[in-house]
DNA sequence: GCGAACCTTAAGGCAGGGTAAAGCCGGCCT
DNA sequence: AGGCCGGCTTTACCCTGCCTTAAGGTTCGC
């Protein structure tokens, strides 16, 4: 069903749990200690990690933070401690879920399941050229054509015109432009922005006044949409 | 940070997390019934829902499992039964995480955001348009349309409408316009409400004598529904 | 019937956006 | 090196649309 990796030290629990998990169609691989595992995630990663907190090598909440740092894989915490505190701070480093010492088997693999079917649905992403209307991006040849006519655009006048044709349709602030395309933090030096979008305008031949691609929407941002 | 809808029918503890999500800066929706909550996540779809097992109309359970059939939405249960085969059953039933009463604030809130973590990666495009009725809001596009055509609304009028629709079926006081929609302290200065709402109405094609989505009900507030 | 809450319209002011033009910087060519 | 040039930013000014405020009418509850 899953690759599972375990990291318990105590060899009990360590044997109960591969039993439950077994026995239930998952396959599983068990390390006792937080090392090994995390040299063992980035070799072969696997479906989802099972960390007792606790660990004799290093402290679990380390190594959770340490995995998180390089993986993205659904980390379970299991542990023994039940207070509040403790429970926020190991969310909040990473972890998908948090179970509490003593558990059924049953609860266990319930909570991976719901971990691993939230986390099951990944998302792709196509670095194909792109179209909204008449206009056409092709961010490898880093080139753009409106109605079939190559149109020549500068590097910001591209990367701007590329975020929004990547956000087609929604509104785009100022803030997310200046972030995005320019990569600075947002200051209020907005203008520059206004100006672009105005050079770009003219080359998709259009005004303000009779947008057909680049809507305005005041006291908000911009937003792109194919004429109709 | 999240539109949160919370699904709780004991008044104590439902002001309880109001409370604690709405400080750390969620947006909470709150109903007490099952069906009322359904019906809102068809239309109004949330980041998340936080719902109590044991709701007065309907099984906890089967909400549960009508809500995951219609949407993917994150859910979270809030329940004070503990034993192992109920946690199961509601996990498989599509439950992302199960929260045993009594619990703190911060715990809940950490739990909401690892979900939401691992949820808004995996599904970054889900922020479907909201309806009420016949009348459609699109918060991305910046867009609403009232039996298929478009009307055009100004920032302020988008945003009280939007918060409004959020809020559909409940009684929402000029405070709650101020803070949320204006954020600015509540002043008395509610006269600008009034304004706004007035020219809603009528881009909504409505007026207060016949109203048919906004509702002013007297030393109170007004309410957003869905004509019949 | 009185007061308060609410509705509507109109007028003024301001902020957000558009664009031209002037500075600024770095690359390129001779 | 010097000068030219394309591109990015800044400045300045205009304009438009929207928000607020004010004023007067209307409805509701008591």
């Amino acid at each position: 069903m899953a690759q599972l990796l375990l990291v318990e030290d105590d060899a009990a629990i360590r044997g109960a749990l591969i039993r439950a998990l077994t026995e239930r169609g998952h396959a599983v691989t068990s390390m006792a200690s937080a090392m090994a595992a995390l040299q063992h995630v980035l070799n072969v990663p696997p479906d989802l990690v099972l960390l007792d907190l606790g660990l004799p090598d290093l402290s679990g909440y380390e190594a959770l933070r340490m995995m998180r740092a390089v993986s993205k894989v659904p980390i379970v915490v299991i542990t023994a401690r039940d207070d509040e505190t403790e429970i926020i701070r190991v969310l909040d480093a990473g972890a998908d879920d948090y179970v509490v010492k003593p558990f059924g088997g049953g609860q266990i693999e319930a909570r991976i399941r719901a971990v691993l079917r939230r986390a099951g649905a990944a998302e792709r992403r196509s670095p194909a050229p792109m179209m909204v209307g008449a206009l056409c991006l092709d961010a490898e040849a880093h080139e753009a054509t409106l109605d079939g006519a190559r149109i020549d655009l500068s590097r910001r006048e591209f990367d701007l015109l590329h975020y929004l044709v990547l956000h087609a349709g929604q509104v785009v602030t100022k803030r997310d432009l200046l972030t995005h395309v320019w990569q600075m933090p947002y200051g209020g030096a907005d203008k520059t922005v206004d100006v672009h979008v105005s050079w770009l305008r003219r080359k998709l031949g259009e005004t303000a006044q009779q947008p057909r691609y680049l809507h305005t929407v005041r006291g908000v941002g911009i937003k792109l949409i194919a004429p109709p």
